[in-house]
DNA sequence: TCGTAAATGCTAAAATATTAGCATATTACC
DNA sequence: GGTAATATGCTAATATTTTAGCATTTACGA
């Protein structure tokens, strides 16, 4: 299990990564914007600084402010937080997920089509890459 | 927005939840034992204690010790989980997760073949079910 | 240029989560 | 029935998380 990142986080470090990975990169304003119950201007800055000194989060200028950004691609990160809901709610079957995820999209005709085919283009003896 | 459940849990009430769903029922044993850098059983029953009251667990008696379940169905909890999860990470495109799903999986030809099948079955015009 | 609005640095207070330990109850087994 | 092993109930100490506020810096625009 390399899930240890996840697993330290506390309550608000965990929602302010989330805003991170949705918006790819944030201002503190950001951050204060989406949180729930948002505390002062100032918590976010010291959960965002926290976040960096732990190594999750970079930051650069941007004229006067601070911008941040995940140091963990955000593909990765999805795969990891994917692989921790595979294991957890469906026996680590990766049929049961796909299909509780396409079940609950209604998605129209055409999309389950073109999913299908992709899947079907990721078989070994496929050559049409 | 009506993740206020996984929000809202701290660090170990998330690591517990998680092992109570991976495991379906626990005794305050199996979560001591699954949890990283267990604390003592005390903490652990404590931890169970909080979770029923907040809602997230029931217990029954089992013998001479409780065996705790949680009130959330679980195909629900992964629902949520996984919305989550596509949200954050992939966009809110369903195509985007399960890509990510599958081409991590190293899945055969077959499981691949009935995997597309499956998901060309949920087509609406498609009466073969 | 220079005033000011808007940013960050830092620190310590307050709230919450986490933990251990002792007292008590229950069950299984001899 | 008696007793030891194994539960739970409860409480308070400890650790961590979350927060606000003041001091300082920075860049934008009148």
């Amino acid at each position: 299990m390399e899930d240890d990142r996840a697993v330290k986080l506390s309550r608000r470090e965990r929602q302010i990564m989330d805003i991170v990975y949705q918006r790819g990169s944030v201002s503190v304003a950001d951050v204060h914007k989406d949180l729930p119950d948002p505390p002062s201007y100032s918590a976010v800055r010291a959960l965002l600084r926290i976040l960096e000194e732990k190594g999750y989060l970079t930051h650069r200028k941007s004229g006067r402010r601070y911008i941040y950004r995940p140091t963990q691609p955000r593909h990765l990160a999805g795969r990891s937080a994917l692989k921790q809901i595979f294991q957890t709610f469906f026996d680590k079957s990766i049929e049961k997920t796909v299909m509780a995820l396409v079940s609950d999209a209604d998605l129209s005709d055409e999309e389950l089509d073109r999913l299908s085919q992709r899947i079907e283009q990721a078989k070994k003896g496929d050559a049409s890459s």
